[in-house]
DNA sequence: CCTGTATATTCCGTTGACGGAATATACCGG
DNA sequence: CCGGTATATTCCGTCAACGGAATATACAGG
């Protein structure tokens, strides 16, 4: 209806804990559903769930590589969504629960370091596909 | 349960149009039910029940006042809560709903000056009760 | 074509959000 | 104590969100 919507459609993505350690974790790079599984340790029916419904809300986007499902935060954010992105990382700082999944994330980048082969990954100084 | 339930508290009540044009209203200072009922042209029980539930979670302060409950942001928010309603305040700048409630508001001052007396009012220059 | 892996979708039950009609409560002035 | 005004609450129906079990789809390698 009025131009308010995707503010709203924002709003609405973040106001389920898992939505948003999804967000900020990809705050730091894209990641594809099996890392969300074991970064999150939530069953695959629920992380898809989730990235499906941010993916319709236009919250992330979503390129196939082979057999994996490849999200990402979109190129060209809105301003609200870039406003709001910015403010959830600001607000989560201090987080133990946001904290540790930035942590095992650490952990896990040697397992992901093909993921910047394939997209921009974390450093936003590449580009090449 | 963790620390970050309160941000996520915020995004709950951020997720409703109504909600978030009262949060914004409350901006420019404290108001009562029968203004914000005027201001948005909801019916009593909406407006009310919304307010309700902003209470309930925090994120604003009721004080009565004879027949009046006035409602106002509260005076020491949250890290999160300040940092997440200046973005919203940000977001909705250019807004045409948002914008014409604060056009309504200026339009009520007159009959609203009387709650400066009673509160802080919309400059935060006063205090006395 | 078959198997395994990665992911999405369907089906289903539970729960909370939302809105409105009606009713209740609180306060005021007389 | 009464009537009026301001506000909250209860009751009720609808609907979307959420989670999980089971199933379906897509892709790779042999």
């Amino acid at each position: 209806m009025t131009e308010s919507n995707s503010l709203l459609q924002i709003y609405q993505c973040f106001c389920d804990e898992t939505r948003l350690r999804i967000l900020h974790i990809l705050g730091q790079g894209p990641l594809c559903v099996c890392h969300f599984q074991e970064l999150l340790d939530e069953p695959q029916v629920k992380v898809s769930k989730h990235l499906g419904y941010l993916r319709d809300k236009g919250l992330v986007e979503v390129a196939r590589h082979q057999n994996w499902m490849i999200y990402a935060l979109p190129k060209r954010p809105s301003p609200e969504l870039e406003a709001n992105l910015r403010c959830l990382q600001d607000c989560v700082q201090s987080d133990r629960l946001f904290k540790s999944d930035l942590r095992r994330l650490e952990a896990l980048r040697p397992k992901i370091a093909w993921l910047d082969e394939v997209c921009g990954g974390a450093t936003p100084t590449r580009k090449r596909k």
